[in-house]
DNA sequence: AGGAATCTGTCAGTGCACGACAAGTGTCGT
DNA sequence: ACGACACTTGTCGTGCACTGACAGATTCCT
């Protein structure tokens, strides 16, 4: 008699899971992510540190899970856009309803974390660090799907390439101006203007609609 | 009686950095970047690893000094190209003209070094995840150059940082292509062809000639 | 119930990085 | 030329991140 779709041992395991997710982020967000330390975190859990590095690969990873999961919705977002939507608009359209998605559902777990994330990888060098590492590879798999949409190989084709890293850049730049800038307004209309400013030169069409 | 420019200690200084770069990347070409210690690097020199933390902030940082380096190196050049050239273009002139004097001067420490560094930037990711956290930095450095010569405010314009960011992708997926496509193929060539795609929209003239 | 698979804790060890103190060396004024 | 001073270095000790190995506990399957 299995209760819901997962056995136990998996249900503990994402409880665990999400309960260090949590006691890292208190702590991170209280002590800052360098003063905190991995004992720490586990002890608030009542789990060995051990066990820690069974779930996340370093302390980084915590916060790059997170964000792994943003990129997750935006390919989610870019597959319902139509097919013969140009590349650029069609990304541009998925990053601000992923954006809005976060602003409106403010019970969502991703919304109240987002501003956390962001703020933890704006002064936290090494988590820095790592989420560029991850925002390359994640540019290779949205070009992978760019280049879909184009109907061009991603490999001998250099544009996809260039649109997902364009597109990844002007979200920076938008996420950027937001934390440093105006942390008033919504931060999908500040992505929507970024990617408005793109929208004249490197917008391919698709591939033959 | 000093003997050039600088005093006995920082020639000597200047020596042990030279020298603790020199072992690094002979090491780590030799054993890959994860396998050396620091321990090892400084053996190879005769100093304590104590003192080598003392020149570098971190084992990967070898490395990042000498990318940084070659930023220097393109700022150089930018500020050589003439001042009413459209900031891209200049950007693009000045990258490929970095990467040309890298290519044609074989004896000149840097030529030798670029490949050794693109390597290490490739498969140890801990050397990756630094650089990308350098780019930004140097993404915001080059935004400000930029902001100059199209006559704007860096803070308040969105678009030198966007340039700026662009271009940088551009030579990331140069250099990438070079590595993993076309080794043979001059990087300035490749380089120059990724520059010319962007060419069609986001070249903004300079502030007014 | 009982064996198999899986998860966890403990222990021990490696490597990176830093603070503090003492000793050696270069620099500069007189 | 000499001595006070600043700077560099080595040594020692510490803390933290991360990993491998083994043993015990828990869950799963039949």
């Amino acid at each position: 008699m299995t209760v819901g779709a997962l056995g136990l041992r998996e249900r503990k395991k994402q409880r665990t899971r999400e309960a260090l997710i949590d006691a890292a982020l208190d702590l991170f967000g209280h002590k800052g992510f360098e003063a905190t330390t991995v004992d720490e975190i586990a002890e608030a859990v009542e789990v060995s540190s051990r066990t820690f590095f069974r779930y996340f690969a370093s302390k980084e990873d915590v916060v790059i899970s997170l964000m792994e999961q943003q990129w997750v919705d935006v390919y989610e977002e870019l597959d319902r856009r139509p097919a013969d939507e140009p590349v650029l608009t069609a990304l541009w359209r998925a990053c601000v309803a992923v954006l809005r998605g976060y602003e409106a559902d403010g019970t969502s777990p991703y919304s109240s974390k987002f501003a956390c994330v962001a703020q933890l990888v704006q002064d936290s060098p090494s988590v820095l660090a790592r989420s560029l590492e991850m925002c390359s590879q994640q540019n290779d798999a949205l070009a992978r799907r760019l280049a879909q949409r184009m109907g061009v190989d991603p490999i001998a084709d250099p544009r996809p390439g260039l649109v997902a890293a364009v597109g990844a850049t002007a979200l920076q730049v938008a996420i950027r101006a937001w934390r440093e800038h105006e942390p008033d307004k919504p931060v999908s209309e500040l992505a929507d203007r970024a990617f408005e400013l793109l929208q004249g030169g490197i917008n391919y069409p698709a591939a033959t609609a």
